[in-house]
DNA sequence: GATGGCCTGATTGTCGGACAATCATACGAT
DNA sequence: ATCGTATGATTGTCCGACAATCAGGCCATC
């Protein structure tokens, strides 16, 4: 009979500290743009040195709970951007080795219903939103930079028109990697940027007719467009991302 | 004619360090499981205070790129695990009021087509995996905790299935939500339990007969029935989560 | 030889205090 | 009303300190 124990775990003041806030923000305590207390006093009211509260407000503000308001001293809560937090996890997945495929498999899986359900749901202001995204790729895309941002963006659009905060979330760390991946393709495929601009400019229309069945099959052509143009670049498939 | 400077940003210290060591990290310098430095080395190094390494630290800490093992004192780089990132976004979808609706919304989207990828890439190691997640749900239901959690832990073993880290890991902030959407509905509709370990078995049958067309099939009524649990539990659709 | 106790140095967690640079604000001069 | 200035608050960074813990070596005991 072998008699076990839990592992006892003592958790540094920092990280106490860190979860008492957080546990403040996530039950709306304390609201969005709501100034936190200045460091000395954090410290006086949890009883811990100003260090240590530091050390807290690190942790918070790299999960996005906190911001700093730019040119202004004192953090606020602030509801973290989709950007910031699927930085993490691009950073996670680039790590973890990801390839092309990968990344190309779950755009296959993810966008083509997206697009369909951006289509049901865009409003005017989406369309327009959209369309200025279209015309940026189609005008500054000569630097391999912006194209890629752009192309990135134009995602995000259709991400915003479909009114679904989790979807538009969940392709974010996609994006983060789709940008890596198509700068090395992009300038290894001459006609790659005038597909990717047609392939924009068809689905706007589909989105703008709310016609959902066609937007899905031409965001579906598009993402299998991005496989093609890895294929002619010579890029091989289960080679990892950055 | 107005002249435009641009912002001059000043970067405190912390994230100086916190960058010049990810950047490290992510180019592979590092290692995984490779040891840090002593913080006061690494502030010798730098050529800062100790306390600004900690608190650069903190902000690696939180985003995965360090570590500690357990009843260790050193930190060693590692490559972020999948839950740990997706606790963030989370959290994030969380403050930004997600409603069931459109949770239920991105399963349905996500969902089908992981069953089908993981019945066509599935080993027999996750079709292991699976049955023993299968099992603990029929078996280990009682308490509410215990089964939301089960029922989470078989969409993870499908998503490993698949053998895309993408997919999986695009998952994992649903499923940090499907907690908490499940756990108010679970005990309102009595046969909500009986009605899980059917589909996972159903789920679980067709992805061992690598039956991806079936799959994605018993995966979509699997997620449809989380509607209806929904509307039986009498929850308003556009109701935010927790 | 294996086990356990003990010592020493290294490392972290936390503390207290310090100071320059910047921000916020009020006050006063023009 | 606009601008400059004085003042206090706050942050970023530094220094030094100490207890608690960890890693490893040494030694006695069984």
């Amino acid at each position: 009979m072998s008699v076990e124990f839990d592992q006892i775990l003592l958790v540094p003041g920092y990280r106490k500290v860190a979860a008492a806030i957080a546990e403040r923000i996530l039950s709306r305590e304390l609201r969005e743009g709501e100034r936190l207390p200045a460091e000395t006093e954090l410290a006086r009211q949890f009883g811990v040195n100003r260090s240590t509260v530091r050390e807290a407000l690190r942790e918070l503000e790299s999960g996005g709970l906190l911001e700093r308001r730019p040119g202004s001293k004192l953090m606020t809560v602030s509801r973290p951007q989709h950007r910031a937090v699927a930085k993490d996890v691009s950073r996670a997945l680039a790590l973890h080795d990801v390839t092309f495929f990968e990344v190309w498999e779950a755009l296959t899986q993810l966008e083509p219903p997206m697009a369909e359900i951006a289509a049901r749901n865009r409003t005017q202001i989406d369309l327009d939103c959209l369309a200025a995204a279209c015309q940026r790729f189609t005008e500054d895309n000569l630097e391999t930079g912006k194209a890629v941002h752009h192309a990135a963006e134009f995602f995000r659009c259709v991400g915003r028109a479909t009114h679904n905060q989790v979807l538009g979330l969940a392709q974010e760390p996609l994006l983060g990697l789709l940008e890596p991946s198509l700068r090395v393709m992009i300038d290894k495929v001459p006609q790659a940027r005038a597909r990717i601009a047609a392939a924009q400019r068809r689905i706007l229309e589909v989105i703008g007719k709310r016609d959902s069945e066609a937007a899905r099959t031409w965001m579906a052509k598009h993402i299998r467009d991005f496989r093609k143009g890895y294929e002619l670049a010579e890029i091989a498939l289960d080679c990892r991302i950055a």
